[in-house]
DNA sequence: CGAGTGATTGACTTAGATCAATGACCGTGG
DNA sequence: CCACGGTCATTGATCTAAGTCAATCACTCG
């Protein structure tokens, strides 16, 4: 996902940073698509407002993550984008990373890679939320996140933001952690959660 | 998503059907990739195993979807794939895709909108499994499919087919459906919703 | 004509959302 | 240097929407 995987330095320099006040819009629909957006800080909301005036989230998308990857194979813009929070963006104009694509066939494989790395992902949380248990989908999480030692999962963030990402409400996730770690499944420290002997079943 | 829309003709014919029985594997983890696959009938299940022996699902494909997109780019497969029912799957050999790529720009180009419609697709998805209430879920989904009109959507299957792209179960949509219908909000017909006035706030 | 599946609705149960409160920390401005 | 406001971590009590179990009816397909 981080840009300097995939976009050569050239194209990178001609990115331009812009603030934005929470609420501030940054595209609407059907505006002339100028590029596409990473996230350096804050949130940035991606909305779709139907005939009834009713505005419906498409996502969100927070710092560090990148969002209109589409609209560079597109002429306009298919829905609004607004600041959720005071937010930077950096643009990357459409011209640079085409140019590169053009330029440099290393450079489109690595992103047409990422974006499938970045499909698997989604659809690795997507059959996440699938399943209805706390306990069973952050098992599922813990699964899929153990380190090389196949039994430490390091957290990246606060324990609320694995809340958000499993899709549960900070409490569940607390009392379902609290009652893993009662049972002996696992063991809790400073920013990691370490598995134990017999966590039982998956799926 | 459907390959006709990306791959040229020349390579698709290269693709070969392979039939699997229920339980059968296509592909294991660490096997060299020989492709990208497409689901022609059945359901195709990526899982993976983690050192205590237990499997954890990434995601099931249906009929008419792709998978391994990602293998394209890697030499061997990052988790194993078993058709959960009997089906039948389309194999498109890495070399045949990737020199497709290599002589038509156009095509790399398609691949990657595809991909980065499908990455946009799935946030939305995400967005929606954030929702918790079922009304508002199925709203969500409503106010993002609308045809042309602005009111009618038009089922792509089964309700319970429905329920499960919305990650609920058959009965708890049934009953909001009848909630809505009851409510004015909504009125159905074979394989529609037609929206009605004043169907109130979304998210 | 059964068997299998979708559509639908009822009754009941429960897991997780909500509301609330507390303590630990952290930065910061006076 | 410390008090204060803010956020995270954690746990309790309560409530309800959605899951689960179950039954019925309408179809469709050999």
């Amino acid at each position: 996902m981080p840009v300097k995987d995939w976009l050569p330095a050239a194209a990178r320099a001609k990115a331009v940073d812009r603030k934005l006040k929470a609420g501030e819009p940054l595209f609407h629909l059907g505006d002339k698509t100028s590029g596409l957006y990473e996230v350096v800080s804050g949130r940035v909301r991606m909305t779709r407002v139907d005939r009834t005036g009713h505005e419906t989230v498409l996502y969100e998308s927070g710092a560090g993550e990148t969002f209109a990857e589409a609209s560079l194979f597109s002429p306009a813009y298919h829905c609004d984008a607004i600041a959720s929070t005071d937010a930077v963006v950096r643009v990357y104009p459409k011209s640079a990373v085409l140019d590169a694509f053009a330029k440099d066939p290393k450079a489109v494989q690595a992103f047409t890679a990422t974006l499938a790395h970045q499909v698997m992902g989604l659809r690795t949380r997507l059959e996440q939320r699938n399943i209805r248990s706390a306990r069973e989908r952050l098992r599922h999480y813990l699964a899929l996140n153990v380190g090389a030692d196949g039994r430490t999962v390091t957290l990246r963030g606060t324990v609320k933001d694995l809340a958000a990402e499993l899709g549960l409400t900070h409490e569940a996730l607390y009392r379902t952690l609290a009652a893993l770690e009662r049972a002996g499944a696992i063991r809790r420290s400073k920013g990691k959660i370490v598995l134990r002997r017999g966590q039982g079943r998956s799926i």
